[in-house]
DNA sequence: AAAAATATGTCAGCCTTGTTGACTTATTTT
DNA sequence: AAAATAAGTCAACAAGGCTGACATATTTTT
């Protein structure tokens, strides 16, 4: 069989219509990566994991949600929020307040410490984003927000539009 | 000290310059989260994990990478590589090839199998690339490839640009 | 009022996937 | 010949998911 001496002898793996959308599979896979890796290195010196970080996070952005909300939004099990949860509350970053209305309900809300932990926390991820705006063009910010969310399954789109001041 | 009737106690959690870009944050959490729960549902049915994923879909990227090179990419220990590696191997999907040049290397390479699989899982994930892009507007698709690059530490933005048919 | 449902908490144990440290083997470089 | 490198392996540990079972307080339904 002849070929031509450079041709290679596997074809350059999926190039056209039905190929997977490869390059932005990826891309999302190095952004999320590095975007978690900033935090990661504040969590660690005070013993705090991931798992911290999201569940502080959410309290923070929406004060007094009960556990079945934020169970919800985390997409865990009970049983893996306690764990942290509890460590968050014996770290007094996080309180609990029985429900106003329903005194079954527990409203999470963060302390002063949690909000200062929250915020030492995004400060590193917000920073990464500017700069990734700024070199992407600012304009395209509205057409980058509209592409993440569309990513989001339908039917969970309600959970960040019930976030406060969120697009 | 006087107070309008309607100003709230406690202000709307940080909504002016210094503060986070909460609203990207959470996107990019919401939308990780969905992105990667397709191919979970398939890995479950064979008894792989998140792991083996990772590996199978950078080798088939770039067959022939080497052991090093993996480790490299995936910023993981050679010995969590190892765990899920020699799974892929005994199922299969993946073949070592003694390096040509450096006996000491081993190159990976997908097997037949092994790009069926990288494909199966990668297509619920190109779908929902594609979708989003048709709701946010395909001509944004450059800025939105730029953004997400520019989110990768700029350092390892090389590693991207080494994948074959890669921006 | 009693029964059922709900919100939360807790105990126990399992799995995956990351980690460190120590050491081996084959091969290449110095 | 010695040192460095690429890869593999054993052992032990930790984080953070999971399931199942069950307890308690409170609210809703009957």
């Amino acid at each position: 069989m002849k070929r031509t001496k450079d041709a290679p002898l596997i074809t350059k793996a999926l190039s056209n219509e039905d190929a997977p959308d490869l390059n932005i599979i990826e891309l999302l896979f190095f952004a999320y990566r590095d975007f978690t890796a900033d935090p990661d290195l504040i969590l660690e010196k005070i013993g705090f994991g991931r798992a911290h970080h999201r569940v502080l996070y959410f309290i923070n952005r929406k004060p007094g949600m009960t556990v079945a909300e934020l169970l919800d939004v985390l997409k865990i099990t009970k049983q893996s929020l306690a764990r942290v949860l509890k460590q968050l509350i014996d770290t007094e970053h996080v309180v609990q307040v029985t429900g106003p209305r329903d005194r079954r309900q527990r409203e999470l809300y963060p302390t002063a410490k949690g909000r200062e932990l929250a915020l030492a926390l995004a400060l590193p991820q917000s920073g990464r984003i500017a700069r990734a705006l700024e070199e992407s063009g600012p304009e395209n910010r509205a057409a980058i927000e509209h592409f993440l969310k569309a990513m989001v399954n339908p039917d969970q789109r309600a959970q960040i539009d019930s976030l406060p001041a969120a697009g």
